[in-house]
DNA sequence: CGCTGTGTTGACAGGTCTCAATATAAGTGG
DNA sequence: CCACTTATATTGAGACCTGTCAACACAGCG
């Protein structure tokens, strides 16, 4: 299995060996927690930042009524809590769902990666764009949006990374989240989503358990979505065009 | 009046005499637009970005139902169209709101700053992360919550911004944005933003007009909204911390 | 074995959208 | 300056969607 923890920073251009060499002289404490687990609580003091390893997090802010909103799923490669680091308490909320592991980066070690190695801090400048584009497609897909709208988006977006992390990816989700996760990823009560689930499942659009949901009509779902599949493309105009055939 | 140009990459840490004679050695070209105008519209090709110098301009992705959904409202000195410089085509569409003036970027030229200078780098990417908690909180203002939530949220969010811009900024909104747009921002109608927005001012939430919004009384819309005030602070574990008293 | 978390279903209330009509304001051309 | 057009704001009635409350089935786990 390739080393997932660099995936994300090789998405818009390969890292070289000394930047790889580089990335793993990054001091960094490794992690493994159990299901349920608090990582960092929203309004902790932030002094790091997170690299999940293994396992599913979802990151969240109280919304009201103490029903919380789930802005980001977090899979193995992300970097967690980054965007906390323009705070001095922490926006969100980091909490695991099943088992999972992750590293530990200190401020300071990454504030000296950022400056000394610059290409690498391109490289999480385009991941933090990249990012906000997928939060623009959640709120796009959560603003006006009827229920089952919500639910094929989030599905698709879930979907379409998986197959980023693995090539291999089928249409079957196997995905930790119950109905309430879903719930609150959508900004839905867990009872209609579970209403919305079935209701996708009568028109054919989908198949299976909550755990392991199959999209059955992939176009029928992105058409009731109304967002389309995001093509990330290389930073060519950032690091210039590979020279020879390199990936 | 201080140059708005360069307000949001002094907010982390103050740009030092030769930072700021780079920075406005970037080639640009000034353009100025009038109302309701398209400076690049979602799907078209992305070889450059923008910054907004006067004016207002939101930003837009389309939503389903031919709803648009607004997905930021860009004040003086923000950056405009970063988010798809990871895209081959552009993921929001930029539309003047009012008479407004805006320089263009070329990508070539933007990508050297990055690389040739991190420190400005380095504040790109934390000004990156600080749209992204934005965006996280217009999730959480968007999601599970009701009419009134909404529009308070977002009221407040722009006045933090105001308040950054200008100091002197009092609790009275000058806006140019009509009931339409705010619906778009909050995925909401307009009619039904035209009967919340009443329902706030018989509360004693709000006052005056839709183009001069008076907060009556933050601390219950804040409390409303369930959105807490960001404290955006100073990147000391990225720069240093300033040797003197430099602001 | 009981317990807790999760999924499922029904009835009802409340919030928001839709459609429709009108008033007001803003801009345009004579 | 006025008449005209357009955009925006406002209000009402009804339908639809989603939330709330309640109850129960089921699985995993101590």
């Amino acid at each position: 299995m390739a080393d997932l923890s660099l995936h994300r920073l090789n998405e818009f251009a390969e890292l070289d060996a000394d930047e790889i060499s580089r990335f793993h002289a990054i001091p960094s404490e490794e992690f493994t927690i159990a299901h349920n687990r608090i990582i960092r609580r929203e309004g902790d003091p932030v002094d790091c930042v997170y690299l999940l390893t293994r396992g599913w997090v979802i990151s969240c802010v109280g919304a009201a009524r103490g029903r919380r909103q789930i802005v980001k799923i977090h899979l193995p490669g992300d970097m967690m809590g980054a965007p906390s680091v323009v705070l001095s308490e922490a926006a969100e909320t980091l909490e695991s769902v099943g088992v999972c592991t992750y590293r530990r980066i200190d401020l300071a070690d990454f504030g000296r990666l950022i400056l000394e190695a610059p290409r690498i801090g391109a490289r999480l400048f385009l991941s933090t764009q990249q990012e906000r584009v997928i939060l623009m497609d959640r709120i796009a897909a959560i603003g006006a949006a009827s229920a089952d709208r919500r639910l094929a988006a989030l599905l698709l977006h879930l979907y379409d990374r998986l197959c980023l992390l693995d090539p291999a990816q089928t249409p079957v989700l196997h995905i930790p989240l119950t109905q309430v996760i879903l719930g609150e990823a959508t900004g839905l009560t867990s009872i209609h989503v579970n209403r919305t689930l079935r209701k996708l499942q009568a028109d054919g659009l989908i198949a299976g358990t909550t755990r392991a949901i199959e999209l059955r009509d992939i176009p029928g779902l992105r058409k009731l979505s109304g967002i389309q599949k995001r093509q990330w493309r290389r930073a060519d105009w950032l690091f210039g065009a590979p020279a020879d055939g390199t990936a």
